[in-house]
DNA sequence: GTCCAGGACTCGC
DNA sequence: GCGAGTCATGGA
C-alpha cells in the first residue's frame, strides 16, 4: 500500500456502488467530483486543506490522501469518510422492519448498502437545507453551487478544481444583497447569513446541539432560527446530527414516494404521513432516504 | 398561462 | 392554534 493510502473495512451492509450511484445524481454537484467509480473531494482537516479520493475495494474503501499525506491529515480524512457515509451505523435492525413493511420492502431490497450520505459540516447542512426549501433539487444545486464557487476557496489539482464550502465566518461578514446576484432570494439570504452568524460566534455548534439530549429538544432549539421550520431541522438531524429517526414530515418527495409506493391516486395527508412512519420508529430517517433513493431510481426507469 | 418544486414567515381571527 | 396569502426562481 503507498504512503498516502489505507482502507477503511466496512461490513455487508455497506455497498459501495449504492451509495456512489447516490453521490452521482446531480451533474451539477461541486463538492466533489466523480470519475471511473472514485470520488475525490477536498476538505478541512484543522484548517489545512486536504485532498482525498475513495474508492470501492474488496476489504471496504480504499482512500488515497493526496500530496504529503501527514498522519494527521489521514486521521481527518479516515473520520471525516466514518462520518459522511455512516459507516458505523449497523442496518440489520432496519432491514428487519424494512423485510415486514410493506412500504419500505421494494426501496431496501433494491438499494441495500445505502447509508444516509451525510453532511458533517452543520453550516453547509443549513445552507443547503434552505437553499432547497420549495424549489426542486435541480435548481437547489445550481443555487448551491453559484454561493459555492462564489465564496469557497478553490484547490486546483489534475486540471480539476475542488472547492472547501464557504466558511462561516467568512459568510457571516457579507450582506443578503451579496447573495442577490446568484439568484438566490433575498429571504433565503437572510436566513443563510443569520445562521452563519450565529454559527461564527460560537453560538451554534453541532456539538452544542448534540449535548441538548434527543431529537425533540434539537428541533426546538432549531426551529426557534429564523428560517428554521420543522422540515429543515429534521433535515440537520438527519444529514448532520445523525439521528437515524429524524422524520422530515413535510417532504414533498417522501409525499410523492409515498403515493408512489402505496398505490395512490393522491399524495398523502400529513396525518397519513405520520400514520405510514408509525412502524418505522426509530429509523424514520433510514426509511425516508431509502424512499427518496427509491423515487429517484424509479424515476431514471421511465 | 398554470402548476409544482426536498417550506417558512406573517397576518388575521 | 389554524388557515390563507406571500415569497422567488425555473421547468414541465
Amino acid at each position: 500500500m503507498e504512503n498516502g493510502q489505507l482502507i477503511i473495512r466496512t461490513s455487508n451492509d455497506f455497498s459501495f456502488s449504492e451509495n456512489l450511484q447516490y453521490l452521482s445524481r446531480s451533474a451539477d454537484e461541486c463538492m466533489f467530483h466523480l470519475r471511473d467509480g472514485r470520488v475525490t473531494r477536498a476538505i478541512d482537516v484543522e484548517g489545512e486543506p486536504v485532498l482525498f479520493r475513495i474508492e470501492g475495494h474488496p476489504d471496504g474503501i480504499l482512500v488515497t490522501v493526496d500530496g504529503e499525506a501527514t498522519e494527521g491529515a489521514k486521521a481527518g480524512v479516515e473520520r471525516f469518510v466514518h462520518d459522511w457515509l455512516d459507516l458505523g451505523r449497523n442496518l440489520e435492525p432496519f432491514y428487519e422492519l424494512g423485510e415486514r413493511d410493506p412500504i419500505l420492502r421494494d426501496a431496501v431490497r433494491l438499494h441495500h448498502g445505502l447509508r444516509v450520505v451525510g453532511i458533517p459540516d452543520l453550516f453547509e447542512t443549513f445552507v443547503w437545507a434552505i437553499l432547497g426549501q420549495q424549489i426542486t433539487v435541480s435548481f437547489a444545486y445550481v443555487l448551491k453551487r453559484r454561493f459555492v464557487e462564489t465564496f469557497g476557496r478553490a484547490i486546483e489539482a489534475d486540471g480539476v478544481t475542488h472547492y472547501l464550502f464557504p466558511s462561516a465566518e467568512r459568510v457571516a461578514g457579507l450582506e443578503p444583497e451579496a447573495l442577490r446576484g446568484l439568484k438566490i432570494p433575498a429571504r433565503k439570504s437572510e436566513y443563510i447569513i443569520g445562521i452563519a452568524r450565529l454559527i461564527a460566534d460560537g453560538d451554534l455548534t453541532r456539538e452544542g446541539l448534540l449535548a441538548l439530549g434527543g431529537d425533540r429538544a434539537i428541533e426546538h432549539r432549531l426551529t426557534a432560527i429564523r428560517g428554521i421550520g420543522p422540515w429543515t431541522a429534521n433535515y440537520v438531524l438527519m444529514r448532520c446530527l445523525r439521528s437515524p429517526d429524524a422524520y422530515p414530515a413535510a417532504d414533498v418527495g417522501l409525499h410523492n414516494a409515498l403515493k408512489l409506493v402505496a398505490g395512490m391516486d393522491r399524495k398523502p395527508t400529513l396525518p397519513e404521513v405520520e400514520a405510514f412512519a408509525e412502524p418505522w420508529k426509530g429509523w424514520r430517517a433510514y426509511a425516508t432516504f431509502y424512499l427518496w433513493r427509491y423515487l429517484n431510481s424509479e424515476a431514471e426507469r421511465v
